[in-house]
This record gives structure tokens, sequence and C-alpha cells, in this order.
DNA sequence: TGATTTTCAAAACAACTGTTATGATAATCC
DNA sequence: GGATTATCATAACAGTTGTTTTGAAAATCA
């Protein structure tokens, strides 16, 4: 049957790959634009220009479809994010990474709306909950990672665990990309970054409690 | 018809308000314990320990059920939150408010369930979303109104402002909220009400980036 | 080239959805 | 006490859902 495709003929592998992320993205897509709960096969289907027929011979059933495709999401964040933070300077680096997670444009609130729609399905599903803090702790592994370092270098206060700063940070972040894209003419980009900023601030050793926001950097 | 029930016979009005407060708490439990994709009209009926002739009877459709079932549950933490924060030290009416947000109970972690599962739909549905956006605008200004309070007595820091101050910290109650019922050994009470007390912390004007966590207070 | 398999459309299927209609019971009103 | 109305269960309705079946075209393999 189609379970046991072990020589794969018909067609070389990389299109079945291909097709199969086709369909994720249009689910990412209607999930965005419509919500998840009318995101129907016929709707995916319809939005990648199929019918059902394509998603039934690739996805073994709907269940299988979604959890692909919330664990492919934070693939794709995962490989745009790869190479960041990886600058000697760990403020610039947190820079760096809460610029290419905050939703200040189409594909980042893409990212976050679907996140979110399964965010709350997790709960009630261990697939989506795997997924989700699977990405969850990798990303604050690499927060942890750079806070230790940054305490090190003596640019991160030392009077706090640098896993407490992570989640801390964390927290932040999560927070304002979940509230930003409901208020949108409230939050623009530059009071993100501000905002971000000022939680950065709140990461630097001695001194002030942080710099006021409205100071863009360059 | 059912409509216009101007002098209300059969029952006394108060009855009638009560059995549509059932069926809501009913509809929140639901959405809570299998989530808001599973809750039926048959679902919410089966919970409230009737059939679905009740619901169609008090609420027109389900979209006036659901939205009616965001805008009370919010005023039902306006209710258990209101006299709360007065106390004349501000930072203590921080600490109360937090206190009485974070999931720690179950009737908290159902609140924050029932918010996380319109909210993931209020981008797509006029009602939950301005539900959801009242209520928030109307926490936010409770604490832009700590904020300026502890601004003018000294307890705050003056450098940022207060509106920004409160954006700051319910960014950081709500991304703690969001992810601590999916990591519940991780996020144990005492850690969570460490974080905010760090993010209190970060409120305070001069001296030091804020206090260590772990101090408990008395 | 013939056999096989992948690919995909189309239709049928059973289950479930919100809604509506019907009717019986009981409480209120005049 | 009769009329009226709220209350609620039950059943039927039409639409949508995920899934399965059928079948045809195309690509690979031998």
């Amino acid at each position: 049957m189609t379970d046991t495709y072990a020589p794969a003929a018909g067609r070389p592998r990389g299109d079945h790959d291909a097709r199969r992320q086709e369909v994720v993205e249009a689910t990412w897509r209607v999930i965005h634009r419509s919500g998840i709960d009318k995101a129907s096969l016929r709707a995916i289907a319809r939005e990648a220009g199929f019918t059902t027929g394509v998603i039934t011979h690739y996805f073994a059933d709907k269940e299988e479809l979604l959890a692909f495709a919330v664990a492919t999401i934070f693939e794709w964040i995962r490989e745009r994010t790869e190479q960041l933070a990886e600058a000697e300077d760990v403020i610039a680096a947190l820079r760096t990474l809460y610029d290419a997670a905050l939703p200040v444009d189409e594909a980042r609130r893409l990212q976050w709306s679907v996140w979110l729609a399964f965010l709350s399905r997790a709960r009630h599903n261990p697939a989506y909950a795997d997924a989700i803090l699977s990405w969850h702790s990798s990303f604050r592994r690499r927060l942890e990672g750079l806070m230790a370092r940054g305490q090190e270098a003596g640019s991160i206060r030392r009077d706090v665990p640098a896993a407490v700063l992570a989640d801390q940070f964390n927290a932040a972040l999560d927070g304002l990309a979940l509230m930003a894209p409901f208020e949108r003419d409230r939050f623009p980009p530059a009071y993100l970054r501000a905002l971000m900023e000022l939680a950065i601030g709140n990461l630097t050793p001695t001194t002030a409690a942080g710099q006021a926001p409205g100071e863009q950097r360059p």
C-alpha cells in the first residue's frame, strides 16, 4: 500500500518532500488568514491549488499533517536564526535574536500566528506540545548560553542565574509577540524594539536599571 | 417570541441570569478540560447537566454564548481583583496584582486557559477581540496608574514613562502565564513569583538592576 | 514495451456540527 | 382557574467534517 514506500518509484524522493512542504505552507497560510478552526482539509487543499486527494496521499491523516506543520515551522525559524546570535558581543547577539523574532513583518506575524494557534491546542495534544516544548527549550538554551557568556565577560549582571535571566527575557519576548498583533497601532515595530531594549537594559549589571527607551540604535 | 422578554414571566429574572451563568461556567470547564475545538453545544450541555435545549433557549446561537463566555470571564477576574492593588505601597500593590493573576492554582489556570483559547481566535472574531482588548486596556490602565503613583512617591524609576513600564510588566506577566501551564514542573508557583519579583526589581529607580530572586517575601 | 507504482481528482461515506421544530411540563399572570 | 409564557427535552434537519474508495493519467522499472 502507500505505507511502505521504501524504493520510491514514480518520482524522485526530492519531489515527494517538496510536495509535503508545499501542503504544509498552505496549511500555515490558512491558519494565519482564517484561524485554525477553519483549516479544513478542503480549505488547505484549495489554498495549495490541489484537491484533498493530494493531502490524503502525502499524509496519513489530518493529525499527521498538523503535527508536521507545527514541527516544520519551528524548523523554519531555526534555519533562519541558526547563524544569528553568534556575535561576540552578547548584547548585540541578543539584539539580533529579538530582531529576528519580533512580529514586525508579515512572515514573522504568520510565524507567531501559527505558534499561538497550536499553543492553545497543545495542552490537549501531546504531539503539538512536544514540538512547542522542544523549540522553547532549545531557544531557552541559546538564551542561557548567551547570558552565561555575558556574565563571564561582565556585560550581564551576575546576581541572578543565567537560566533565570533567560526565562525572564523569553517571557518578555513571548508576552510582546502575543499582544502586538492585536494592537498593531499601539505596538509599532519601533516601540516593540524599544521595549526589548528596556528588557536588555535590565540585564546589565550595575548603574541605572536600564537605559531609557526612545534611544534608537544606529 | 423569546426575543422581547420585557415583563419576564414564568420565573424571576434572577434565575434567568443565574442559568445563563451556569451554562457559561460549564463552557469554561469544557474549554479548559478538552479545548475550545471540542466545545460543542452538546458537550457543553452535558457538562452543565442539561441538554442543548437549555442553551438554545438562553442564547440566540453559539456565537453569542462564546462571546458571552469570554466577556464574563474577564468580568469574573475584575470582580476578584477590583479591590486589590489599592494598597498605598505601590510595590505591595503590584505584588498583590501578580499574585492574583499568576496561574498557580486550578481556578487561575482555567482563567488563563480560556483566555488563551479565545486569544488565538480573536484575530478572526471581532467580538472576542473586543472583550480581550477591553480587558487588557483596563488592566494596563491600572498598571500605569500604579507606576505613575510610584514614580511620584519615588519607589519607581522615573527615566521611563509609566505607560511603558506598564506594558513591560504586562508582557512579563503574559509571557509567564502563557508557558507556565505547559511546563508545570519547570515553573512551580515559587519560581513564578520569583520571576515576577525580578520584574518588580527592574522597576526600582537607582542602585542595582533589581533584587536577586530567591529572597522570598514574608 | 509491458508491468508496476506514484500521483492526484472525484465521489461517496459516516460522523458530527449548529440550528430549528415540536411538544410536554410547570410556573406566573389576570 | 384558565390563559399565557418560560422552561427544557427530544428529534429532525441541512451543512461540514475527516476519511475511504474508485479510477485515470503519468512516471519509473524491468
